[in-house]
DNA sequence: GCCGTTTTCGGCCCGACTGTTTTCAGTCG
């Protein structure tokens, strides 16, 4: 952690908080109290609102957050006024930074790392590397010829930081090996677990739950995987590999009587299971991988439902399973419905080779038809992206025709046309008023100028909400996960905005965008803001991104009457920012019409 | 360091695997 000049956001207290774990734990701090600095990291990271927002509310506020009392909340306000703390500045003082780093290697804790330190004086990860290589790490008592050769290669691997997976490449990675496993007669049930259940952004490593009475069989077929590079550990119900791409995969096996029971642990969150274990300890239960049991006694564990009824509360959704209040949210009764795939009855944003997309005006349409939608937007670029070609007011208009006789086409789908307009550098859009005028539809968006200072970029997206043709703001924050940050930019007031003004917010559904994140999405459901999901498609197949669209959503605690695109087309319309009183065209309220039967299996 | 449907003190989720030593500590999830 460094001294910040700007203010500490949710991300940088957390971190903070997270490297004082770690020094603490070297430092043979009680386990709890380590663990206490932790949870409060992971409540501050998933907090849906900046931590000095809650701070400017009060010490009070504050502690009012699972898992930060007194002290914590004293810690927060000192980081947050001087971007730093006293008791970090004591444990640096006597433990040098490295030894956090050390910890990074697979094989290292934080008592290996203080033994090194003490013993041999090891203060960094280039010393920790000499020391094995030396084979001076095997005086140490504990350290043998294995574990020197795996923190040889943990401190290689360090270079090389493996960094999490978008979850369709996840998906891409998990599926050809649980079809693997399946051909197995061992294997009688099968489930992916983890962040990938969860439906996470992104994935660190593949977590497989298989139930079985063979489990040494599975465990063999397991880690004979043709795509398996390297055995990290192999027993008998658990195994540990690492897959040709780098990712890593763990398998467990259980009979089927505790399928539901280890199905429900494995999905995790860590948070989320500590706080349904809690209150199975109220309860006089023990709740682990195995089942649900009162004394020696199994009282449940063949379904995640057992579990949860256990407990007294309905079955929680995994992608609820975070740790952010789901568990009191079920139960007080007080879960959402979440959405789901079938409810999407359009989508919003979706390019055509008029600008950079891959497919035609008919392909697309055609391939939205075939999804079932209602309505489908066509919203290409405007002009002052250079780099895509967009079309200009004249471009539109001849695009509008165009639709126009595919329209007479194709009655059993309603084709708006829209645009993605840019956002220029000062907010002003990039397509003139009268031509904004025609269009059904208006997203807007900034594309160029992303590294502008958060008050600038801020008042330039407020600035293009003010306008009144604008319904829909795309990719707000603009991150790309894995290559960009989000813009500088204060969500809270873009989020205000949006409510005050009645435009939708997207969730992007680009797996490298899922932009707005979930924290975003629930926090713009708090506040009011109806959203939209939509693909950002350029071929035809970017279609079917809208799954990953709506798994955001449903992180993000939606419900369908959050998504604005779940909604039947005139009502839809009618929520639009400037809709007209009484629909217009009549042979195109007809069409509208249609669509809307067809899509609820009306004759 | 947090927290309260038994508690303001005394708990805090729970187990598997590995490498090492020879009964277990450390790490990991």
């Amino acid at each position: 952690m460094q001294l910040l000049s700007g203010p500490m956001d949710n991300v940088d207290v957390a971190r903070a908080f997270e490297e004082l774990a770690d020094l603490l734990e070297i430092d043979r701090a009680n386990v709890f109290r380590v663990r206490a600095y932790r949870t409060a990291a992971r409540t501050i990271e998933s907090l849906g609102e900046p931590i000095a927002k809650v701070a400017a509310r009060g010490v009070t506020a504050l502690e009012e957050l699972p898992g930060v009392g007194k002290d914590l909340a004293a810690k927060i306000v000192e980081l947050l006024s001087t971007g730093n703390l006293e008791l970090r500045r004591e444990l640096a003082a006597k433990l040098p930074a490295g030894l956090v780093q050390m910890m990074r290697v697979a094989g290292v804790g934080p008592k290996r790392a203080r033994l090194f330190y003490d013993e041999l004086g090891l203060e960094t990860l280039d010393a920790l590397e000499a020391a094995a290589k030396s084979g001076e790490l095997r005086t140490v008592r504990g350290i043998g010829e294995v574990l020197e050769r795996h923190i040889l290669e943990g401190c290689a691997a360090q270079h090389v930081r493996s960094t999490r997976l978008r979850i369709s490449e996840a998906d891409a990675h998990a599926a050809p090996l649980l079809a693997y496993l399946k051909e197995s007669p061992a294997v009688a049930l099968l489930d992916v677990a983890g962040s990938l259940r969860r439906r996470r952004e992104t994935i660190g490593d593949l977590d497989i739950l298989v139930g079985s009475d063979e489990p040494e069989a599975v465990a063999d077929r397991f880690v004979r995987y043709p795509d398996v590079t390297k055995v990290l550990a192999h027993g008998t119900t658990r195994c540990t590999v690492v897959l040709r791409s780098g990712m890593q995969a763990d398998l467990r096996v259980v009979p089927a009587e505790s399928y539901g029971a280890a199905l429900h642990y494995f999905t995790g969150s860590k948070a989320h299971n500590i706080a349904v274990r809690a209150m199975g300890v109220h309860r006089k239960l023990k709740i682990n991988e195995y089942g649900v049991f009162r004394g020696t006694r199994r009282i449940g564990g063949r379904t995640e439902d057992e579990v949860f009824r256990a407990v007294g509360l309905p079955w929680i959704p995994p992608e609820l399973r975070e740790g952010r209040g789901e568990v009191e949210a079920a139960r007080d009764g007080k879960l959402p419905r979440l959405l789901e795939l079938i409810d999407v009855r359009g989508d919003l944003h979706v390019h055509t080779d008029a600008s950079d997309g891959e497919a035609t005006l008919r392909e697309m349409v055609l391939a939205a038809r075939a999804r079932r939608y209602a309505y489908v937007a066509i919203t290409d670029h405007t002009k002052a992206l250079r780099v895509v070609q967009g079309l200009d007011g004249a471009g539109f208009r001849r695009q509008r025709s165009e639709i126009d006789a595919l329209q007479r086409e194709c009655p059993d789908i309603t084709i708006l046309q829209g645009a993605e307009v840019d956002i220029l550098e000062d907010g002003r859009l990039d397509l003139d008023d009268e031509s904004l005028g025609q269009l059904d539809v208006v997203v807007a968006a900034v594309h160029t100028k992303v590294n502008m200072p958060e008050a600038r970029m801020t008042d330039r997206v407020l600035r293009a909400l003010a306008h009144p043709r604008v319904q829909i703001l795309a990719h707000p924050t603009g991150r790309l996960l894995g290559s960009r940050e989000p813009y500088a930019i204060d969500m809270a007031k873009v989020i205000a905005a949006a409510r005050d003004r009645g435009v939708l917010l997207e969730i992007n559904a680009q797996p490298a965008r899922l932009d707005l994140s979930d924290t975003l999405v629930h926090m713009a459901r708090d506040a009011g803001v109806r959203l939209v999901i939509d693909t950002d498609a350029h071929r035809t197949s970017d279609l079917a991104l809208m799954s990953y669209g709506v798994d955001q959503a449903r992180r993000g605690w939606c419900s369908r009457a959050d998504v604005a695109n779940t909604l039947p087309l005139a009502e839809f319309r009618a929520i639009l920012r400037g809709a007209p009183a009484v629909s217009h065209s009549s042979s195109a309220a007809r069409s509208r019409s249609r669509a809307e039967h067809a899509h609820a299996g009306l004759p």
